[in-house]
RNA sequence: CGGGGCGUGGCUCAGUCCGGUUAGAGCGCUGCGUUCGGGACGCAGAGGUCGGAGGUUCAAAUCCUCUCGCCCCGACCA
């Protein structure tokens, strides 16, 4: 391609909506733009660039015997209502005014409505159906450019199983090819477990990339190799246990101390032994929640402990109805209504414990909680804290944000059963099929690799995704001498199949097409000037590192193609 | 959905508080000429009902009301 040719709308300046480098730096070489909020046109670079990922993926994919499909991405919202999943994604969901159509958020619900019509027996499995489209969400906030947007690409694959251990097959083959989908992309990221949330299902873990901008929160500790989305995360924290001396529990004043803080600092107490009482309405249901010290509640971990689809915190008007006093003074003593009580597990079996007394202004102390509180349950339900003990080895955790590119599940039979999508097996028993999902965003690869490669000239493309390999700059492309010798190397470098954008404008100086060429960021730039030519020569430059060298015209050639061999080994 | 910010030529922004010539700048764009290895220069041009609607006023980009859109923080996030 020819810049004179291209449609390459790149901008000098940064675009003022933008805030993370890899959505300003999309827009700037010219490879999206914003239609509405969340809602993004890929331009023809941007398009070259997703088409690279999406190849990739579709070799993995294909690499592990999954086989392509394409689904409609208009559904009838009956196949949504078998599974309660149009509820259960509320306003997430897109619908289409004029008929009962939703636009599909993802596709479990098809692909099991096509399992259940075909899918009939043990021997039909297992099989592993991919496609690569676009999904519709309804985001409440779309943020940070193509990363969190309404409208996007997702490669979805879903395994059909006869049995669990064919599930767990299937799961290991998906991540597997994760890692290799990734480790092409030249993507640093880290796997973690991860809550399976409203999918439901028995386990699942996440792709993550970690930036600053992420959305997500991950533990971990990179030499025993714990990594855990912050949603359920562990820590070896140790439990609050108990003390010798256990004298009845007893009511004193507190007037000023609202917080565990204050209550620390003013009557000298011991954090952890002050049982922090949260209430919370959990599917509609209250329950009082009791933590250790400053502990955080961590509300994914209350969720999945108690099975729930909704949680929130109580208002401050049903704090008092249900304990009969404010927050800061609740505890599990004199409550006002017999509200369920559950516990932190660091809170199990201890005493010495301060908490409130349901009475503004008032604590207990020398609470024992196996004696004077009615804890129904004790969970893990606590947020790890940066530098807490790894689980597996006790080394300092540490605490990053990324971003999640890639979310493998093992679904169960949620949708089997509710649809009805059931084999027989080799007794002729009836059974669900045994389900797995798996997905990738694809824009999130570009925008995850943006972040990780770049400097503040530009993007710097690793070649798996790069929208072209070479960037020829002809300086004075009105010598004839300098054109000759640029449309040469772009003859030869296309004949051999090389990508290469060749930057041929008479009207803009040597400056402005580097900063373009920085800019765009392809692996090799190879620089057509009078002053090399002279001694039959042009100058390579090597985007990542900034190296360069004077190579005869007729080798260039074949040094970009080493060159690109290199940088892709990297 | 709560909080904050912003909407003025293609882009980045000034002007709005305190109403008053013909609404400005830089970049980009068109034409001509010069220049040509790190975002060149001269000359001549084109391009804006100041997001939209209503109102106040002799007079509105500027004040008031409503509304639409975009961005950020939070809530939410299969």
């Amino acid at each position: 391609m020819r810049v004179t040719k291209a449609f390459l709308p790149t901008l000098k300046e940064i675009p003022s909506d933008a805030t993370m480098i890899s959505h300003r730096l999309m827009l700037r070489a010219g490879m999206i733009r914003l239609l509405g909020a969340g809602i993004y046109s890929f331009l023809p670079l941007g398009y070259r660039a997703l088409k690279k990922a999406i190849q990739i993926i579709r070799e993995e994919m294909d690499a592990i015997g999954a086989q392509e499909f394409h689904l409609p991405a208009l559904n009838p919202v009956e196949v949504w209502d078998e599974t309660g999943r149009t509820e259960a994604f509320g306003d997430t969901m897109f619908h289409i005014k004029n008929r009962p159509y939703v636009l599909a958020p993802t596709h479990e619900e098809i692909i099991t409505s096509i399992a259940r019509s075909f899918v009939k027996s043990y021997k039909d499995m297992p099989q592993a159906w991919y496609q690569i489209q676009e999904k519709f969400r309804n985001e409440p906030r779309p943020r940070s450019g193509v990363i969190r947007s309404r409208q996007f690409t997702m490669k979805d694959s879903y395994s059909l199983d006869a049995t669990w251990e064919g599930l767990d097959q299937s799961y290991e083959m998906h991540s597997r090819a994760y890692h290799r989908i990734y480790q092409r992309c030249g993507l640093n990221f880290f796997v973690v477990g991860a809550s399976s949330g409203a999918m439901g299902g028995t386990g699942s873990q996440e792709f993550m990339v970690e930036s600053d901008a992420g959305e997500d929160v991950c533990a971990m500790n990179d030499e025993s190799g714990y990594a855990a989305n912050l949603e359920v995360a562990t820590s070896r924290v140790p439990p609050v246990g108990r003390v010798e001396e256990n004298p009845p529990a007893e009511k004193f004043a507190t007037p000023e101390a609202r917080t565990i803080d204050e209550l620390v600092e003013q009557f000298g107490l011991v954090e952890e032994r002050c049982a922090k009482a949260l209430v919370y309405i959990v599917d509609n249901s209250p329950y009082l929640i009791f933590m250790a010290g400053n502990d955080q509640l961590n509300e994914s971990k209350l969720q999945a402990a108690l099975g729930a689809n909704e949680v929130r915190p109580a208002r401050d008007d049903e704090l008092g109805e249900l304990t009969g006093a404010d927050a800061g003074s609740i505890g599990p003593i004199n409550l006002k209504t017999n509200v369920p009580q559950i516990a932190d597990q660091r809170l199990e079996h201890a005493n010495g414990l301060v908490s409130g007394a349901n009475e503004n202004g008032y604590h207990f102390r020398n609470i024992d909680f196996d004696r004077d509180a009615k804890i129904t349950a004790y969970y893990d339900l606590r947020t790890v804290q940066e530098g807490e003990p790894d689980p597996l080895g006790g080394r300092p955790l540490r605490v990053v944000r990324a971003i999640e590119v890639g979310h493998i599940f093992k679904l169960g039979t949620k949708y089997s059963e509710a649809m009805g999508a059931t084999f027989l097996d080799e007794n002729g028993k009836t059974h669900p099929i045994i389900m797995g999902s798996y997905g990738i965003g694809v824009e999130r690869i570009l925008a995850c690799h943006i972040e990780q490669s770049h400097d503040e000239k530009g993007i710097i493309w690793h070649p798996a995704l790069a929208p072209y390999h070479v960037h020829i700059i002809a300086l004075k492309m009105q010598s004839a001498e300098v054109a000759a010798a640029a449309e040469d190397i772009y003859a030869r470098l296309a004949g051999e199949n090389v990508e290469v954008l060749l930057d041929d404008r008479t009207n803009v100086s040597a400056g402005f097409k580097f900063n373009d060429a920085d800019l765009l960021g392809f692996p090799v730039q190879v620089v057509v000037g009078e002053r090399n030519l002279k001694d039959g020569k042009a100058e390579i430059k090597v985007r990542k590192t900034g190296e360069r060298e004077k190579v005869r015209i007729e080798e260039v050639v074949t040094r970009c193609q080493e060159l690109l061999g290199e940088l892709a080994q990297a």
